[in-house]
DNA sequence: AATGAATGAGCGTTCATTCAT
DNA sequence: AATGAATGAACGCTCATTCAT
């Protein structure tokens, strides 16, 4: 009766040990369906003053339905962010297929990094306030998940470092400029974007990070091929 | 039953027109008590899980008394965020009586900003959490308190600009910087703090910011009376 | 969060370590009428068909008040059996008081017992249906209760026994034939009522039961006083 | 949604007129799959802690195939204690066969009433529990079909009482001594055992029972083919 | 000023039952 | 004949808020 507070992925219907469902596709439809509606009036109205009802609702369904594919509201909770969590993860490494250059690697994943925030906003905030919902063993979870987002960050810059592009001592508390400043965007979006348009901000903010951090040798091999020259980010 | 959306401040006793206190000293400290209890319980268990009674127990009262002093739940989570950043607004000033060089000012206003959310991590990250669940009148008043606080960071920059040590199209912006990496060091203490002291954190993250930022003349004009070379901050 | 399962026994205003009442009569007071409400439900409708809403109605309060003096509806459930089982362990040893003789006493504690199940006989059906709702811990607290009740009888035939009056091989088992005699009346009281009077019943089958029992000098003996021979019992 | 009170029993397939099935062998099969998942869970869990897809599950078909065998869950749990009723109704006639002595039959009866509780303590247990959850349509014919069970043993009693061996004014209340404390057997096996085997339990009780009934006639008759002298049951 | 008993709306969750496939 | 996805009413329980004392 007393659930062990594992940090539970699996929807009930496969955990009780029910058959698996006929059509995979549709179950996965369903799961996207509930997905969409939760993260929705999550983003909207925070965690707690969602209700299970307003889920369904949103997602068109009933509200029974939500517990074949989620174990209980804080699962749910936890998949979405987890969700969100796995874009990032998935985008970054997109940003830098092709590309050789450590410096411009370097660039490149921060574009993308600070885009993947742009594009999700709202979502970012949500996983920021609602994170703290959660039991500890999720709580871990997502923070090995941002670990694995960050590390990408850290092997460009180490790679600059290793070059002898970069200058800075701790390429894990470089990582996390680049990391602070593209949350700051979604964090405080209320107000600078007010004040700088995204690419302004990407730019600007981007540029002063590396100027702390090129080496001469650095700076002198960034001309001409610097991504933040070209005027379309 | 229906709450309208006026961001009350005021505790119901002077709302509804009784007496004034006999003692106005015995109403503050109670209107603390009440506020230490609160601000514990939603540092540790967050708004939503915070009953009115953990406060009251908290607190040392019943739960009744606390609708003495303050309209609802709600109220008291405003007040008590409102309060965290009134700290912030407090401090930082505090750090620059005395000090006429531009620099030196905007270095002691920003490790200042730093120290106050070092030293309140749990609350600025409880603030960062439980706003959202404030109506909207109250969100308003909490960025206006915000932008104020910023707005000393901001006039410290522009004064650097102006006397020809920095060179920043956006002092706003640059003021968000520091604003930002601060909040960070509470953001992702969980993890800052095993690849970084605060000292080294705020050196570090402090030189990479100045170093964007300054003109030659600026450059020249530091030497000697860095704040930042300096062993202890 | 997750409650363990112990048999918990304290309305939860003490667990939770709020301060003694004030009023410890009105406390018990509302106790009652909670208790009452309950075992009027329980015994009509059964533990699972009983809501908690029916009980609150049938105790006239609104039903988060159950809450204040009941765990949740299982102790509510345990505490009502466990009332109805101190109720035999009351009776049956007031009727022994001032009583001498072995025999004599024995009649008396079987008697008693018959006639406490016959006050009660819902409340003796609803508590053999619904034990098996509670958890392992509070059943072994209901059993350990009932072999208290028992022993008293034990104890009665031992005593037959000891003074040569009863030849019996096994006390325990011998105050099993009461005690079961005793809850058919009641388990069985749909049909019995049609075909003895209780006190047909108690007579009938409690002499069935001595006669098996009695030694010629337990025979001799109960010559003159035998409590089953006087008209009314 | 609205029950009508009466005592359905037939599955639905009969009820709505469809064809008969191809094989009603195949019929009865899944009849009895059901059953027996659904004997398993009841006894282990009770009728309402038994979910229908535990039912299902235990069965090893689908939750809305039950559907066609049984009008609901209530009908369910009719029928499956039913059965427990009729294999009481099965055994005990078995037992007779080829005996022509009085008391023999009588002890031989009696035997196979304990017997049979013994095998299925739990099935007891639980129809004792659970019948309060029937309608009352369906006590009734629970109630009836107890009676005929309890008639054949009323019947032996009967013929030792006009043979002169047993003097008992009321043959029904008689046939309830047996009955009852069979049934002890089964409620309070959690104790009893502990304190006597199945064989002594039975020997000495039914000893204790017949003693109280013998007549000199019946007890010399007795003599020599007592059942109960002969070491194994 | 202070208490804490009392309320009751609202939540998350379960599960018997239906029905399209 | 058989499935199991889908429903939605109903439950146990919590807790902000009120108010008699």
């Amino acid at each position: 009766m007393a659930r062990t507070s594992t940090a539970r992925t699996e929807p009930r219907r496969r955990v009780r040990g029910g058959k698996p469902h006929k059509s995979q596709r549709k179950f996965e439809q369903r799961r996207q369906q509930i997905f969409s509606g939760a993260l929705a009036c999550f983003e909207r109205k925070g965690y707690h003053e969602t209700s299970i009802n307003d889920i369904a609702e949103a997602a068109g369904i009933s509200s029974g339905l939500i517990y074949q594919y989620f174990n209980d509201k804080r699962d749910l909770l936890f998949q979405v962010i987890l969700e969100i969590l796995e874009a990032y993860n998935r985008d970054v490494p997109k940003a830098l297929v092709g590309i050789k250059d450590p410096i411009t690697r370097f660039q490149a994943a921060s574009i993308a990094y600070y885009r993947v925030i742009d594009h999700r906003i709202s979502a970012t905030l949500f996983a920021y306030r609602e994170s703290k919902s959660l039991d500890p063993d999720q709580i871990k979870i997502l923070k090995t998940k941002e670990l694995q987002t960050n590390q990408m960050l850290v092997d460009c810059i180490q790679d600059c470092v290793n070059a002898g592009y970069f200058a800075t001592p701790n390429a894990e508390l470089a990582s996390y400029w680049i990391v602070t400043t593209a949350h700051a965007w979604g964090l405080k979006n209320w107000r600078l974007r007010k004040i700088v348009s995204f690419e302004d901000y990407t730019r600007q903010t981007l540029n002063l990070l590396m100027n702390g951090m090129l080496t001469n040798l650095g700076r002198s091999h960034l001309m001409g091929h610097d991504l933040l020259d070209g005027r379309p980010l």
